[in-house]
RNA sequence: GGAGCAGUGGCCGAGCGGCUUAAGGCGACGGUCUUGAAAACCGUUGUGCCGAAAGGCACCGGGGGUUCGAAUCCCUCCUGCUCCGCCA
């Protein structure tokens, strides 16, 4: 959510930061909502004012002065009702227009329309050449039976599949890899609920906007969250929180449900576009200051950046264009990762920085430690947190560049050598060692 | 799922229709004292909105109601705790 001050000092600003993110709102009927709501606002408390005054003097009353009194009174509670009505007609429609207006990327964000115009800042590691015929991750998974897709699609319907023997340790692998790489970092570790309720859906910027994207409960008005990213930043929300514990990081393996709806016919192939996969999140609330944030935002992407890289895979890092933000990312870094059977680096990977947007929306806010500056300037000693989350790891969209590049002319698959601490030693897994290590 | 109890400021806790401008305590901060610290004493100390300021308004789990007036009475929902039942 943006300061609805900010609003008004500058709304041209707000709608262009609005049309280059493809987050039209009607930001003139926003203001004038805005205004009429003010002076509602301004006379409910003058009548108020009047009320107190007089409601106090009632026992001290009797007779004529005490009816002219309650008379008064009554006289300006019909007023009252009158600024009650339009505010109780209008606050929703605010609420609504608030919710709507899109944090303006930052300055360095390359203006484009979708995703095909997000600029490569990067690239990492090298792509190997074949010198046989790859096959592709589905191939291979079927060939090794560690991917069964048909028994997915026949529990769950289209976009579910298996992982069995090694592909199931291997996914796991994968994750646990991540999350204590994160550990080391000084990330703290959490398992968090998944079912979320409709505030931290909102709170974190999925609602509005997101709901054909969400699995919902209908019975229980619980929403199944698509990433950890939701109870990872929502956890404390509604707090004010202490400027010593700042900043809080935080890192969550959990699994994620996506309906991609409006994706119909789009990735139908493997395990690129599912509806349920497992993922390591990181996120990090720091205090109100862009520098902060932009430091922060380097070093979750340079988390992500260290697993690829201890993974040996070639990736890429885009700066994501104005048109692919989300409505309250200031930037978004994506890492994309080559994949040889799609023929291009695809997003494994992406990086968020909010600044306060997403703090604002679930009130998370911190207390600054008594300074010369607040001294002087009390009321800016609470202040909203900044917000940012970047994918550790997301499993099994990451197989499908690790089992094709490394796999080998025999058909076989050599497991990376950071995983195999996870994998009981192993080091290649085959069609006949699939089953057990 | 059934029964009972409870939700008040950073924390504890009083208040049960107008002496509340939310007592009192703890904690925190500032000051006096001290070589320094502690103790003691004095003072300050919730959030949001309007306002240049003085000040005003709202908020005692959420929503609604009764009343001239609600933390206090009524309805409703939510959350937590205890007991019982069921259960991985």
């Amino acid at each position: 959510m943006i300061d609805i001050k900010q609003i008004r000092e500058d709304p041209e600003r707000f709608k262009d930061a609005g049309r280059a993110k493809g987050f039209d709102v009607d930001i003139d009927r926003l203001l004038e909502v805005d205004s009429t709501l003010m002076s509602a606002r301004k006379q409910l408390q003058e009548i108020s004012t009047s009320k107190n005054r007089i409601g106090k003097s009632i026992p001290k009353l009797s007779g004529d002065e005490k009816q002219a009194a309650l008379t008064q009174l009554s006289e300006l509670k019909q007023q009252e009702a009158k600024h009650d009505e339009q505010i109780k007609k209008l606050q929703p429609e605010f609420d609504e227009l608030m919710l709507e207006v899109a944090q303006p990327a930052d300055d360095d964000v390359p203006l484009g329309k979708d995703d095909t115009e997000n600029v490569e800042i990067r690239k990492e590691g090298d792509i190997r050449q074949f010198r046989f015929e790859p096959k592709d991750h589905v191939q291979l998974g079927q060939a090794l039976d560690i991917i069964d897709i048909e028994r997915g699609v026949k529990l769950a319907g289209t976009r579910n599949y298996l992982l069995k023997g090694d592909g199931a340790l291997l996914h796991w692998a994968l994750l646990r890899f991540a999350m204590d790489c994160m550990v080391r970092k000084g990330y703290v570790p959490m398992s968090v609920p998944l079912l979320m309720k409709d505030e931290a859906m909102s709170g974190t910027g999925y609602y509005p906007g997101a709901e054909e994207q969400t699995y919902r409960m209908e019975k229980d008005q619980l929403n199944l969250a698509g990433t950890a990213e939701v109870p990872l930043t929502a956890c404390r929300m509604g707090e004010i929180l202490k400027a010593e514990e700042l900043p809080l990081k935080y890192v969550a393996l959990s699994s994620c449900f996506r309906r991609e709806a409006g994706a119909a016919g789009k990735d139908t192939y493997g395990l690129y576009r599912i509806h349920q996969f497992d993922k390591v999140e990181q996120v990090v609330v720091c205090e109100n200051d862009a520098e902060q944030s932009r430091k922060f935002h380097d070093e979750i992407l340079g988390n992500a950046e260290a697993v690829m890289r201890a993974l040996e895979l070639p990736y890429r890092v885009v700066n994501v264009c104005t048109g692919d933000l989300g409505r309250g990312q200031a930037k978004k870094f994506d890492i994309e990762a080559w994949m040889p059977s799609r023929g291009n680096y695809c997003e494994t990977h992406s990086a968020s920085k909010f600044y306060e947007f997403q703090a604002r929306r679930m009130n998370l806010r911190y207390r600054r430690q008594k300074t010369e500056e607040t001294r002087q300037k009390e009321k800016s000693k609470i202040n909203f947190c900044h917000t940012l989350n970047n994918t550790v790891i997301a499993s099994p969209r990451i197989l499908i560049p690790l089992l094709e590049l490394y796999q080998n002319a025999d058909g076989s698959v050599t497991v990376p050598q950071v995983l195999r601490p996870y994998m009981n030693g192993k080091e290649q897994i085959t069609k006949s060692s699939s089953r057990s290590t």
